[in-house]
DNA sequence: GCCGCCAAGATTGTCGACAATCAGCAAGGG
DNA sequence: CCCTTGCTGATTGTCGACAATCTTGGCGGC
């Protein structure tokens, strides 16, 4: 009966939602037995989601000391990012190389539901859309191992990454950068979109220090 | 008693040095319980060990399979070692930054003792030194979460980077690669840094895919 | 009154045993 | 003769219990 393994992976991703939603704060502590009691599952299923989650940098354990929400300071945050914007290049110049008309007119596509929706002032779905842009131009560059640490790294800055995307006035820089990563990776122009991608990702580490300084007050 | 963490720890970093050093072969099986009595370890311990390892990509476990030895093909390698262009190059670029005089002379000791090593034929110690060179500027250039990364990824190329290390004429090539990072780093000089960084990985790649076409004749 | 020390509770670390699952092989039917 | 099917040994997945360690509160001495 594969009803286990079901219930084990999902108490997994459970928990690894409940960290990520900001259920759980940074800092806290995760006991074990308590974990147990709150999804139903056995101490030793819970450990093996705590290894999980501290080998995609969301818990920490220290020895005997049991596991933490790991805190990502501001110089971490920028340091994460700063490793997202050389990796997130690299992946722009490979799809730049590798892009398929159909891709391309589908890069198009978003860039215009972007302007409409930041001429809407729907921040929302421009937030949603940004993502999409960045997962879809992953796609094209089809770079597993830079994708699967952009990815982990994403999933360590949830919490700023949500702040920037709700700032006010964000929407206006970065339309007009993402225009130009669309426009260099329809050209084919590699170094263009590189360049394009390392600049717009630049910003937002300008934006993560502003924004944790606005928060300071 | 503290005798038990150190013997589980001792054993989980002897598990990881049979992997690196090559005793276990890429695809090879990993049985818990044979591994249980190399070690004199119990089986808890094994599992931990191979979780560990899976988190650096040196192992992959399926589900009721069990552990293998991860295959690096040639497409990962040179995928792995773009990664670490960028980063080294971001790492670099930092350095360029940040480093003080005191380390700026020991960077020109490394170059001296590299231009010695290669005239005198000395590959081994060419290497040694090479290795010692980059970490020196992961060092001044203080970046810790791409220094990890770049950490990881090490790992899990050491076969291939031991085969380009001992590559004939390699050093011909990489000698004047690495003075000139070491010229830029030293001469502040960060964009400089990070493209000469980049050239020489750029390099390693190109290396990386004639040795493997050699060695498929 | 303050500091260090000891005991008790709470929490994590480890283990051996049992259950679930998979790979290989033999027997039976087509 | 080949394919399917059920069995069997081997291997991994999971659990509950016990040991080791840390933390907290109270006690005694200075």
């Amino acid at each position: 009966m594969p009803a286990d393994d079901q219930k084990a992976q999902a108490a997994r991703e459970a928990l690894r939602d409940a960290i990520l939603s900001g259920e759980y704060l940074p800092g806290e502590r995760l006991v074990e037995a308590q974990l147990c009691e709150r999804f139903g599952i056995s101490r030793f299923t819970v450990r093996a989601a705590l290894q999980d989650l501290t080998a995609d940098g969301l818990v920490k354990v220290e020895r005997n000391k049991g596991a933490h929400v790991r805190k990502v300071t501001l110089d971490e945050a920028v340091e994460i990012t700063e490793v997202r914007m050389v990796l997130e290049g690299l992946v722009a110049a490979r799809a730049a190389a590798r892009v398929t008309d159909a891709q391309a007119s589908e890069l198009d596509e978003i860039g215009l539901l972007m302007r409409r929706a930041v001429s809407a002032g729907e921040f929302r779905r421009y937030g949603d859309l940004n993502q999409r842009l960045h997962g879809l131009i992953r796609t094209i560059g089809g770079h597993h191992t830079a994708d699967s640490i952009i990815e982990t790294l994403r999933g360590q800055l949830v919490r700023h990454q949500f702040m920037i995307s709700l700032h006010p006035g964000r929407p206006a820089i970065s339309l007009p950068q993402h225009e130009r990563i669309i426009e260099a990776i329809r050209e084919r122009d590699p170094k263009a979109a590189e360049s394009a991608m390392r600049e717009h990702i630049a910003s937002v580490i300008e934006a993560l220090r502003d924004i944790d300084a606005t928060e300071l007050r």
